[in-house]
DNA sequence: AAAGTTTTTATTATATTATATACCTTTGAC
DNA sequence: GTCAAAGGTATATAATATAATAAAAACTTT
């Protein structure tokens, strides 16, 4: 299995963990704020696109909502490979991490 | 701080983690053992050049071995900038996941 | 001992892919 | 018609993957 990039990764991890609401924007922020960056939209979209593609994500469109510019959103959801994909993701690290001191404060 | 990207991040960790014997192809061998995947030597190369010019690395050369074969290596080494980088790329990690489930069975 | 061979390591060139930046478009309510 | 929220595109820059080449050291052969 290829391994993911490092925005992918964030993307389907922020799509996991927003359920309902994983559209691009609440995607963008959560993303911003778990890295501590400012992260550009075209940052998001690109990558969100690619993992439609590669079967890891799917998309719906949401009905509108009754708010001021409360257009249709584009609602997505981890495919089971997407799903395969970021638990693997996590299983690297995991290993990585595992004889590694907790705080990695042995230099 | 700038985020690592994926290979440059395996990469600091493989040069933490193999100490006097960091240079290429242990690199190489180690992240293509971790990750479980078959990395092409230049794909080890290029980000290590990058992290040196970002100050994330310095290298010297070793004295050749008395071995068939046993040219001098190139050694790498974290600095202190690129040992707060790698930190960082698991503080942001271990911000992630801290409230998912263990191993992400809850789909 | 000189010349060629093999092994280990380092390095470069280039094509492909991913990311970042800066825009533009659509939709719905006010 | 204007404003706000969301979706989307174009393009430049940067990173990664692939496929070679080059150099140095010891071994082998003559």
């Amino acid at each position: 299995m290829k391994l993911l990039t490092r925005a992918e990764e964030l993307i389907l991890w922020a799509v996991l963990r927003l359920k309902k609401e994983a559209y691009c924007l609440p995607i963008h922020a959560e993303i911003s704020r778990v890295t501590d960056e400012n992260w550009s939209l075209g940052s998001i979209y690109m990558p969100l696109d690619r993992l439609v593609k590669k079967g890891y994500l799917v998309s719906r469109l949401s009905d509108s909502t009754p708010e001021r510019g409360g257009r249709r959103k584009r609602i997505y959801r981890l495919t089971p490979e997407g799903y395969k994909a970021l638990k693997n993701a996590r299983k690297v690290q995991d290993r990585m991490w595992e004889k590694m001191p907790g705080k990695l404060e042995d230099i």
